[in-house]
DNA sequence: GCCCTGCCTGTTACAGTGTAACGACCGACC
DNA sequence: GGTCGGTCGTTACACTGTAACAGGCAGGGC
């Protein structure tokens, strides 16, 4: 219950290193906050989301839709999108813009805090991190630029811990 | 040169404070860094960049194309785009990942350092701007991370200092 | 001169990304 | 029952980006 007030330290949650997020705990959240705002978490939404989390790395719309297709029935990318935007509007999943491409999200975190994603270039895995420090600087720049900023994307692109450990690549 | 002069005609939404960047200046800039490195600045990248620089707002690869296009001679985007990947290598422009679009860096910066961008949601505008401070608790976080940077994006979207005193619409 | 090589550009083709528009369905509410 | 709003299916289309191949052009070696 309580995650947004354990999470000022550097205790960020991570996926990777044992697996995709959890989704059932991800679904519960959704299920909540349909619950609480009066939405409708329907069943595209649900398998969209359930898609998304189970993935280790970043989904293109299109392939979310090739795995929620069976041979009868195909869904469309454009329902896909339809639903990721729900998602993302609640802040359930994100999409990473330099990939197009959408990933679960980590953290229990309101959809006003800005998230740090760690991309990993030779494994794919993107890491979600917070730090109230980067805000604290992203605040006063944009502050003294007489700036009011909306949403926030800070994205880095480099290798992962686990991927400087094993080098030389398979 | 009358930098102000140009502008005069026409009621464009003016993105940059300090006017729009200076494309001779750049054009410049990028013959130097040519000569030094013996690399070709080819009359397609220098007409691509003079596109992108006398715009005061991100651009297509597909508007720079139509842009660089005369009735008898059409340009195709895929050309657009190499010499897109020339001069964004070279950090003579920026791409901007949430818009799919390209900016003129307004900066000498060289391309290790990061920039932010402000991109602005009423008049399309982008401002961009280098915050030591960002750097530092970036650099921070990510060694913290354990992860090794390559490349970093930093967009903020939101409302411009000008855009919020016209406040309403035009 | 001639060929070879490397780089840039033109062209075609195609895959991936994203949205607009219309219609049908369904549940809620009068 | 009828209306209204939201979701979803479907089609169509525009935009974004890359692969592959061919031609052109400059420089270097013979």
């Amino acid at each position: 219950m309580d995650e947004h007030g354990t999470c000022g330290q550097h205790d960020h949650a991570h996926a990777h290193p044992h697996g995709p997020v959890r989704t059932a705990e991800l679904v519960a959240r959704a299920e909540r906050l349909a619950q609480d705002l009066g939405l409708q978490f329907t069943t595209l939404r649900r398998r969209t989301l359930e898609v998304v989390a189970e993935e280790g790395r970043p989904l293109g719309a299109y392939d979310i839709a090739e795995r929620l297709s069976v041979p009868g029935k195909r869904v469309a990318a454009v329902s896909v999108y339809r639903a990721l935007d729900f998602l993302t509007e609640h802040g359930l999943v994100h999409r990473i813009a330099s990939r197009n491409a959408f990933v679960p999200c980590e953290h229990g975190h309101g959809a006003g805090e800005s998230a740090v994603f760690l991309i990993c270039r030779s494994c794919g895995s993107v890491d979600e991190t917070i730090s109230a420090e980067i805000e604290r600087s992203l605040d006063r720049t944009l502050a003294q630029a007489g700036f009011k900023p909306a949403s926030r994307i800070v994205e880095i692109e480099g290798e992962c811990g686990a991927c400087q450990g094993r080098q030389g690549v398979e």
